[in-house]
DNA sequence: TAGGCCATCTGGTCCT
DNA sequence: AGGACCAGATGGCCTA
């Protein structure tokens, strides 16, 4: 079909539509007008189309003219609307990518809407499980402080370290976006005898969960 | 060339 | 009634 014709790209999440006020949505250029045209034309003229839209135009077959010109206007709002819905519901994708933590830019792929949910999923987990040991250790911080030991337990290195990265990590790796180059760890403070706070360098905060298959993309 | 991903159209269903 | 939402179908583009 050609109905990629009224934009620019098709592999672009936001295609450029052309925004008719008239209609009150995004709309349509001349190429995509002159598609509808010729979609009419074969609706009328023979059964080269697909089945539904055949059956459409057998439906208004004993219609008048004007009954088929406003089945079509109304046809062409409809496809507006839904055609706006998908644009507005991948301008979100676009900005869920914004907030996802791999690396963005020409040389780097787009993440897959599938993809995008999935890793978008599991870093909220991630970041959830980052909070819930923040809050312990501050709690453990404030809680035994006035003990001397508690400088130690501390610095010690948390046994969590030795554990395989969080599926996040994996996830990337999985989809090729993870690269040496691209570990986002330079963008974080290091303290020393602290955990590295890098997403990515996260352990898993429970292996056995279902988060694990979560993680693999398909 | 097959498979993945995507945009679009379309009809059905539900909600206001 | 009209709009939002959804899923299926279809065809185009891109990559391995």
């Amino acid at each position: 079909m050609d109905s990629d014709a009224g934009s620019t790209s098709s592999r672009s999440s936001s295609p450029d539509l052309i925004v008719d006020d008239s209609v009150g949505s995004f709309f349509s250029n001349k190429m995509f007008q002159q598609y509808c045209q010729e979609q009419r034309a074969d609706r009328e003229s023979g059964p080269a189309g697909r089945k539904d839209r055949c059956s459409e135009g057998d439906q208004h077959q004993n219609g008048s003219e004007g009954d088929k010109e406003e089945t079509q206007d109304l046809r062409l709002k409809v496809n507006s609307r839904e055609r706006k819905r998908m644009h507005d519901l991948n301008q979100a994708m676009d900005g869920l990518r914004e907030v996802m933590p791999y690396a963005q830019g020409p040389s780097v792929r787009k993440l897959s809407k599938i993809s995008t949910l999935l890793l978008a999923r599991n870093y909220i987990l991630m970041l959830s499980g980052s909070l819930d040991e923040m809050k312990k250790l501050v709690g453990d911080v404030y809680g035994a402080q006035s003990r001397p030991s508690a400088h130690s337990r501390i610095s010690a290195p948390p046994p969590s370290l030795s554990l395989p990265l969080h599926p996040l990590a994996q996830s990337l790796h999985s989809l090729g976006l993870l690269k040496d180059s691209l570990h986002l760890s330079s963008c974080y403070r290091h303290f020393p005898g602290m955990p590295c706070p890098c997403p990515l360098c996260q352990p898993m905060p429970n292996p056995s969960s279902s988060l694990h298959s979560l993680a693999m993309i398909k």
